[in-house]
DNA sequence: GAAAGTTAGGCGAACGTTCGCCTTAATAAA
DNA sequence: TTTATTAAGGCGAACGTTCGCCTAACTTTC
């Protein structure tokens, strides 16, 4: 047998209370003011009384809307930790609640076709409104499937320019280039790079920011300063061993990697050549997990707004939902924070930095 | 006005194709058998070729279940990742989705209060059958709040033994009594703690294993060994740089921290004392964040069994709103595994450690 | 003072299921 | 045969809302 909580108080209860009909009680709680003062501040005061409080599933099935939105995300390979997921979470809900909505959490899976099942599970049984998307990349199937059948979904990264969607995204190439900048004003002029292969979305639109730098600095990369390889610390450490071999001439004095672990890998690597960080070899990374101030020395990276895309994407999707047209504007490109520390040196901001 | 995708298939819509009412579709759905085999046929022959999927709101709404599940957490500070929250989120939505649950996550709200008012207003509004708590402190609100209301919950963390419910714990006395005779087999006689306030639940379960070894090996811990303060970088900084000034009769060998920020403040504040970490200070530190294995020296941790705490703790709370019963067992402890590398000197383990 | 307009609030229906009861026909027992 | 038993499936109601329409009373207008 289930447990079954003090019977719920429902609009009839409360009409009764009020002496009105329970219509009438709809009406003064959705605001729908063809009620006289009077009879409104009865009701409430019934509404108050009891306690009452609108069943959400019986609201649901009636204006065929569920407030409710679906995200799910690919979890973090095990040896990393996603550094935003917790702030990106927190903020999402924060913002959804706001506007009386919650989220529904599922999980990733693998299988691409079994993932997108439960997409096509969680519309058709009118479980969301819509979904938040994340880590999306060129022809990403979830995005795909969702645009065929014209279900609302904003994403947190964007995907080929010619597939038209919402989306917001952290402009990575600005946030390299400050590194660029950052790193050819303390007069560095070979400049490696840890990046991704030239599949990720992600990897390219930051590597923009290194290309243009340098071009507008008229310096033309050497090929093998760009070592491309999955963001893993394993990765980072055996390309920086690589780049410390080079002859002298084409040794790098700088290094940006993509993502902190590639950096810290590189920092090892670094350390066994004897090579001291920060002065014979100065490394900036993207990301700034929180430890990252911790290494030594504390590492310079470049920080995502990331409390500020959630705070954004709920209302583009919820006004997508609500309005049924997309959100003005469609895409949304928010600009991150070079954190400097002292992997790149200066010593200008030994502090935590935030 | 609303984006309207194309109209749902219903009940109705199966019923017409297959010839019988739609009550008999329900019944062939929910397996009711009383129906021939001949009819279970044909339905399942319209459901497959109309695509058709149960309404899930309007499900809810007549069985007055929500098939959801309620989860919120304490956002980390931030200078510290979660270590182990995506991977707990993962293993719990999986484990939900089995059994044909989703999960409902809801922001954390500073204001207990507030806080609070959510946890009722989603029982109010019938949005979830249950909840799982996680970090549960002595004479947790939240606990109290769901127990006077008799809503079914696990917690993930024990509370106070005089408050009978259902949770699922890492034993974390175990934990660091592992780490303490690895410490000892090595030959450290003084051993130091940096341990959290007494009031923190989390950190007198573990600190049981610290006492209770030292006490087994007829060892007195020196009050001063035991620094208590909050679980940051910082704080391991400070407390270890106190330590390592101690008069050499009394300065620790071993160092044992609650969790790695502080563990990674300790190996800090050794460095700046030119103590070589792993033979003049032995460090090792519960939760073996992803990273630390990636440290000079690795770090020697005890990791939790996170995805198995997830995939038991889904069960015993949907058995618990299923039978309306407490899950037997009502509580449950995991003994988590300790990952030895080079901060504890012992290079037995100089792999990955998994 | 009658026609027209406005307003408060009641009423029935609908959203898409599940549930219990009832009917009908087929089968078994007497 | 007649009666009791069972199986298959139909039917009405209910879950707790929202929505649109209708009525009655009250107000305005010429």
């Amino acid at each position: 047998m289930r447990i079954m909580p003090a019977r719920r108080v429902t609009l009839k209860d409360v009409a009764a209370t009020a002496g009105v009909s329970y219509q009438t009680v709809s009406k003064v709680i959705n605001h729908q003011l063809q009620v006289s003062e009077e009879t409104e501040r009865r009701v409430w005061q019934a509404v108050e009384t009891l306690n009452y409080r609108p069943n959400h599933t019986a609201r649901a099935l009636r204006s065929q809307r569920s407030f409710t939105l679906g995200y799910s995300w690919p979890p973090s390979p095990k040896d990393q930790t996603n550094p935003i997921l917790d702030q990106f979470l927190q903020s999402i809900f924060e913002a959804a609640q706001e506007r009386g909505y919650y989220l529904l959490c599922f999980p990733y899976n693998m299988d691409t076709k079994q993932h997108l099942e439960t997409y096509g599970e969680l519309i058709d049984t009118g479980r969301v409104d819509g979904f938040i998307l994340s880590s999306v990349e060129y022809q990403d199937p979830r995005v795909l499937f969702l645009l065929e059948r014209n279900f609302p979904l904003v994403a947190f990264g964007r995907s080929d320019p010619e597939l038209f969607f919402p989306w917001i995204d952290v402009d990575g190439a600005a946030g390299i280039a400050m590194v660029m900048s950052h790193l050819l004003e303390l007069g560095h002029v070979r400049i490696a790079a840890l990046a991704w292969p030239q599949s990720s979305r992600v990897g390219n639109n930051r590597m923009e920011g290194y290309f243009n730098t340098l071009k507008a600095a008229g310096i033309d990369p050497k090929p093998c300063w760009i070592q491309r390889g999955e963001g893993r610390f394993s990765f980072g450490y055996e390309a920086t061993r690589q780049l410390l071999d080079l002859p002298k001439a084409d040794r790098p004095t700088a290094l940006i990697a993509l993502n902190d672990p590639m950096a810290i890998g590189a920092m090892q690597a670094a350390r066994e050549h004897k090579v001291a960080i920060g002065t014979q070899l100065v490394i900036a990374s993207f990301d700034d997990t929180p430890m990252v101030r911790y290494l030594d020395p504390p590492l310079t990276s470049v920080r995502q707004p990331i409390w500020e895309v959630g705070q954004r994407i709920i209302p583009m999707l919820l006004d997508y939902i609500e309005t049924g047209r997309l959100p003005e504007p469609t895409s949304v490109l928010v600009t991150p924070q070079l954190i400097i520390r002292g992997s790149t040196g200066s010593q200008i901001n030994k502090q935590e930095g935030g």
